[in-house]
DNA sequence: GTGACTTTTGTACAATTGTGTACAATGCCC
DNA sequence: GGGCATTGTACACAATTGTACAAAAGTCAC
């Protein structure tokens, strides 16, 4: 393993293979070549190899890579060999797709409350989860450890609540509010703002 | 305006600049600067100066960039100038979410029909629409001219559904199944997928 | 009204980062 | 043991980003 620092847009591009790999495994598709990876997720060969080698040998030359072995590796790079607590702030449309999407358990995410400031929402349910009041999530966070958090509130509050997760131990966080928000160093953001994607594809119609 | 090819990496870019000026102009700013801009979006000022003026000079040197004006620009650019029709496929919770967020319209786009394939879904609402056939899809979008859609179905399906979206002239697709999809040449796909998302960001915990 | 000062753009050029090409090395198959 | 497939990587090439500064445009003091 090439211990030197890692370009994150290598890192980004693993969870592509790791998707895809895993959708193979389904299949019962036991051994892979960078090739026949590459058309899955239309991304040569050559840079899927180069991407792969960073972390270690782990196709056979004339063979390809075993798909399960792979999985497993790169499982292992990404920290998803094992199950995150990741809590959800805003029970709006977003937030209750989100508490009842049944895609992250088996990807390694467990969703493990969702809090709202509503009192018309605190106590109802979304999902299996019972809305908490966002007043008791930096207690929450703080006690059981929570590292990862989604937002879904509107845009308008999205930074004071980045603000409260990053100040309750919160080191990643997937922004569903259409606005970049700003964070100390060594806290992640993701967005997802399906305006942005469509906007940008706009440009070619 | 240079009207060489623009690198895709700049018109990726410009829905960001675009929120954040939107935003802007929402406070009331008239008139900002690629520092301030930069600093809203973490993008460096020289990088954002560069993207802009491949499409014309809309700055004004000691004077910074209009809001107004520049928000104009960047919807033309974009083509989001206007209103485009978009076509949900999938009537489960991510398309139901979809149907009933209210953050398209004012940004370029309009949900206007929703689509699944289950009889029991079929005739019922999801937001103010009303679930049609998948049978009747693309009638619908030959008919309406539709350039746009969202793709809401299960990764098993996703494939099939770009195909007929395609064969009925869809230009462009938003996918939020956890697939790569593949369409011909000339047809865009942008993809949402939370747990990609999520994944790239515990490399780093 | 003029000139010194400040700010900020747009861009030339340099540096860095990312991708593609090509092939030696490896390992299976027959 | 020859043939074939496919990896891992060296090297070349391309794309992207950063640096630095001349040019422009406003402000302000007098």
């Amino acid at each position: 393993m090439n211990a030197e620092k890692i370009p994150d847009i290598i890192i980004g591009r693993l969870p592509i293979y790791l998707r895809a790999l895993q959708r193979m495994a389904e299949r019962g598709v036991q051994v892979t070549s960078s090739k026949e990876l590459g058309e899955q997720v239309d991304i040569s060969a050559a840079q899927i190899r180069k991407d792969i080698s960073q972390f270690g040998e782990f196709g056979k030359q004339g063979m390809g890579y075993n798909v399960a072995f792979l999985i497993e590796k790169l499982r292992e790079i990404l920290k998803v060999d094992r199950v995150w607590d990741v809590v959800v702030v805003g029970a709006g449309d977003i937030g209750h797709a989100v508490a009842r999407y049944q895609g992250f358990t088996d990807r390694g995410f467990r969703i493990v409350a969702i809090f709202d400031n509503d009192p018309e929402k605190i106590g109802k349910k979304a999902g299996n989860f019972v809305i908490q009041d966002v007043a008791h999530m930096g207690e929450y966070i703080r006690r059981e450890g929570i590292k990862i958090a989604m937002i879904a509130v509107p845009a308008s509050a999205a930074q004071e609540v980045a603000n409260e997760l990053v100040e309750a131990g919160v080191k990643a966080i997937l922004n569903y509010a259409p606005i970049n928000i700003s964070v100390p160093e060594g806290v992640h953001v993701q967005y997802i703002d399906p305006v942005t994607h469509l906007q940008r594809m706009t440009y070619y119609l």
